[in-house]
DNA sequence: AGTATATGTGTATTTTTTACGCAAGTCAAT
DNA sequence: ATTGACTTGCGTAAAAAATACACATATACT
C-alpha cells in the first residue's frame, strides 16, 4: 500500500480508494495490491497506483511492513507500504481523474474507517511524512514552482502540528540557503503581496528543525 | 535477516553466520530465514535467530525490506530486515554458545564476502544504528547495568565515526538528565578511577546529538 | 618520588534559538 | 482620499546551546 500525501491549502491530505471487491467491498483504504512475480517492489506499487487512481506518483519510498498472522480475514498476507507525497498543482490537475476512478483525497483528520489495519499504516507513514519534511527531503517535491514564504510556513505547520514565529520561520529558513529569492511577487494572494521563492536545485539536505 | 549489533571494547560488531546450505553454501550470512506461515514477523525473526545462532535477541526492530527480483539465485525472495543491538556483558557470555553453530562476532569494518546482497543490508542497518543511537533508543539496552563516560563516549565515536571532547561530552550527557551517578567508582580499569553511571529508567527519549 | 596516562571540573567565547517591536503594501469601507 | 484591518517583511536584544580550551586529581609503573 502506498500512502500519498499533499498539502492542500493548508491541509494535509491523503490519497484514498474506494475498494471494489471482498473483503471490505465498498470501504475506503490505501491504494495498492498484490506484487507480480517478475517486477521489483517499487515498480509494482507504482503500476497499482496507475491502475487503481490513475495517478503517476514519483519518488515512493520504503515505509514499513504489516505482517501479523491475521491482518487480512482470508489469507496470510504481508503488506509493505511505501510513502510519497506530490504537489498541490498535481493535486488540483488530477482532481477530475480521481472522480473517474473512486479515489479521492482526504485531510488527515477526517479519515473515513478503513479496510485492513490501514488506519494504522497510516499513522506510521505520518511519522515518516513528519521526519521528511524535517530533513528537509520533500521540499523540492511540494514545491516544484515558486511559492512564498507564508505558503511553506502553512505546509510546515500543518504536518508538524505546530506553530512558529513568523520572523523566525523566515529567517531560519533563508539561513539554510535551501531557496532563492525569484525577484517577483505574489500578487492576488492576500494584502500585502509576499516575495516568490523557488527551491535551489542540487542543494545538499540540512535538517531544518 | 537480522543486523544485531554490539560495541565491543570501542569496536562496533555484527553477528554472522556461516551458511550450511546451497547456494552460498559455507559463506557469511547475516542470520535468518524463512518465515512460517502461522507466525508474526517478529516472532518468525527471533525464532530464527535462536536456531542459528543460539542466542535469544530481544528488541528486535523493523529495518527495510529487500526485494530486488533478482536477488536470490534460485527463487524470488523479499527478504526483510530486523535490526538489534545487545550489550557487552551478553556478547562475552555468548561468545562460546556461537562457536559450536558457527557464528561470530565481526568489526563492521573487517567484513568477510557475504551471501546475497547482505552487504547492502549491512550498510543500511548501519543507519538505523547511527540513527537510533543519536535518538538514545538503544542506550539502555547497550548500557542495562552501569558504565563509565569514557566507555559510552568512545560507543558513541565508534558507531558514529566522529570524535568529541571529553568535557563536552560528559556536560551534554549530563544535561539530558538521562543518566545518574550511582556514587560508585570504576577500579581496575584504567588510570584514574571513572565514576559509574547507570541509564535512568522511565525517562522520556531525547535527541542526544 | 617521579612520570605517564586517563579521569573529572570550570569558564570564556561563539553560535544558534527565541522573543518581540515596527514599518510597509494591499484591500475594503467610509 | 483617508482610515482601519490585515498581512508581509525586516531588524534587534535577550536567552540558550554548542564549542574551545586549562588545569587539578587519581592510579600504575618505574
Amino acid at each position: 500500500m502506498a500512502a500519498v500525501f499533499t498539502v492542500d491549502h493548508g491541509i494535509t491530505k491523503i490519497l484514498l480508494v474506494e475498494r471494489k471487491n471482498e473483503p471490505f467491498y465498498g470501504m475506503w483504504s490505501l491504494p495498492g495490491g498484490a506484487l507480480y512475480n517478475d517486477e521489483d517492489l517499487e515498480d509494482g506499487m507504482r503500476r497499482e497506483l496507475l491502475e487503481k487512481t490513475g495517478l503517476v506518483i514519483p519518488n515512493l519510498k520504503q515505509c514499513s511492513v504489516f505482517g501479523k498472522v491475521h491482518r487480512s480475514p482470508c489469507m496470510r498476507m504481508i503488506g509493505i507500504s511505501y510513502f510519497g507525497v506530490i504537489d498541490r498543482f498535481k493535486v488540483e490537475l488530477l482532481t477530475s481523474t480521481l472522480k473517474t476512478s473512486n479515489a479521492g483525497w482526504f485531510a488527515i483528520n477526517q479519515i473515513p474507517p478503513l479496510a485492513y489495519d490501514h488506519e494504522e499504516i497510516i499513522q506510521d507513514a505520518l511519522e515518516k511524512l513528519k521526519e521528511s519534511i524535517v530533513e528537509s527531503d520533500i521540499l523540492e517535491i511540494l514545491f516544484p514552482k515558486e511559492f512564498t514564504l507564508p505558503e511553506i510556513q502553512k505546509v510546515y505547520e500543518s504536518i508538524l502540528g505546530t506553530n512558529y514565529d513568523r520572523r523566525n520561520f523566515r529567517k531560519r529558513m533563508l539561513s539554510l540557503n535551501l531557496i532563492e529569492d525569484t525577484g517577483e511577487t505574489a500578487k492576488f494572494e492576500g494584502k500585502k503581496p509576499a516575495k516568490l521563492y523557488r527551491f535551489r536545485k542540487g542543494k545538499k539536505q540540512k535538517r531544518i528543525f
